[in-house]
DNA sequence: CAGGAATTGGTACATTATACCGTCATATCT
DNA sequence: AGATATGACGGTATAATGTACCAATTCCTG
C-alpha cells in the first residue's frame, strides 16, 4: 500500500518533501522529454508548499512572489494541465483544487483522504481497495477506466486533538 | 448491494422512474416535515428527466418549460440545496452536476459509475466495497465520515456497442 | 541560420456559485 | 381572526472557477 498519510498529517521536514517532489518532477520530465519550465516548476513548488489542496486562483495570487512578475490564469491553467498530464499533481474535484502526487510514475489509482479540520489531503493507493473497486464495477457490468475516490473525515492528528492546524 | 445500474443504462419505462422518484420525495418530505414546493418538485423532476447528471444552469434553462416563468440561479441553487439535504439528489463533483438518488432515506454511501460514452450515471451502494473503504481508512488512522467515489468507464450497453446514446 | 513546434502573454469571455435584501407565503400561537 | 415568527422566493449584483483565442516569444532540430 502506497501512502503519504504520515508526512501529510504529522510533523515532518517539509522542505525535504518539496525538494523530493521537485526532484521526482525533474526525473519524470526528463523521461518524458518534457520541459519543466520556470513557470511549471514554480506552480509545482507552490502546490507542494503544504499538504493542503491549492486552488488555481490561489496559485495565481501567490506566483508573483516566486516568479517576480504576475502570471495570469491561462498560464497557470496551462501549467496545471501539463503537471496533471505527467501525473505530478492531481485535481480534487470536490474542492476545485490541486495537490501534489507523492508517487508519480508508479502505477496507482487515486484515493484521497481529506481532513475536514486541518484541510490536509493524503494520497493512498491500496491494492486491496483497488481490487474491490474493480470487482464491484465488473459485477455491475461496468468497464472501469479511471476513478476518483475522496474520503472526508478526520486525520489521525486532528482526531486526537493534536492536529497541525 | 443497492444499485440502479439496470435502469440507468438500459431501456426501461423512464416515466415510472420519474414517478417513483417523485413519490419517494413526497414521502421523505412528509417524514421530514419539509415542503416539496412547486419549484423544488420541478427541479427534482428535471434532474430525473434522464439518468445523465444535469448542471445547475441546465436546470435554469429548462425550468420555464415546466413552471411557466423564468426561475433564476439563486432559486435553483436553493432548491438544489434543499434536495441534497433531504438526500433526494447527489452532486457529482467532477461534473458540477446533479443526479437523482434512487434510494433516498436508506443508509448508503455514494458510489457512482459514470459512462464516458452515453454520460449516464448509476449509483451503487455495495456493502463489501464500503467495508473495505472503511477498513482502509481505519488502517491509515483516518476517521472516515463521508465519501465520494466516482468511477469512470463504459457502461454495459456502451461497452457492447448498443448504448442508448 | 531557417523553419516549425512548444511555450507564454494577455484580453475577453464563459460557466458555476453565492451574497444580499426585500417581499411574499405559511405555520403557529394567542 | 390577528400578530408574529419562520420559511420560501424574486431579483440584482458579484464572486470564483475555467476557457477561447490570437499574438509574441522561445526553443529545438535539421
Amino acid at each position: 500500500m502506497l501512502s503519504n498519510s504520515r508526512s501529510a498529517y504529522q510533523h515532518h521536514d517539509h522542505q525535504r518533501c518539496i525538494a523530493a517532489a521537485l526532484s521526482r518532477a525533474e526525473e519524470r520530465c526528463a523521461a518524458a522529454r518534457a520541459r519543466l519550465t520556470p513557470i511549471r516548476r514554480a506552480v509545482l513548488r507552490l502546490i507542494w508548499q503544504s499538504h493542503r489542496p491549492l486552488g488555481a486562483y490561489g496559485i495565481v495570487e501567490q506566483l508573483p512572489a516566486i516568479t517576480g512578475s504576475p502570471i495570469r490564469a491561462p498560464s497557470v491553467y496551462r501549467a496545471i494541465e501539463f503537471l496533471q498530464r505527467l501525473g505530478l499533481i492531481h485535481r480534487l474535484p470536490s474542492q476545485n483544487a490541486f495537490i501534489g502526487c507523492p508517487f508519480p510514475g508508479s502505477e496507482h489509482s487515486d484515493v484521497f483522504m481529506v481532513c475536514r479540520r486541518c484541510g490536509s489531503a493524503a494520497e493512498l493507493s491500496a491494492d486491496h481497495l483497488n481490487q474491490v473497486i474493480a470487482e464491484t464495477s465488473e459485477r455491475a457490468g461496468f468497464r472501469l477506466e479511471s476513478q476518483t475516490v475522496e474520503l472526508s473525515g478526520l486525520c489521525a492528528g486532528c482526531r486526537d486533538g493534536v492536529g497541525q492546524q
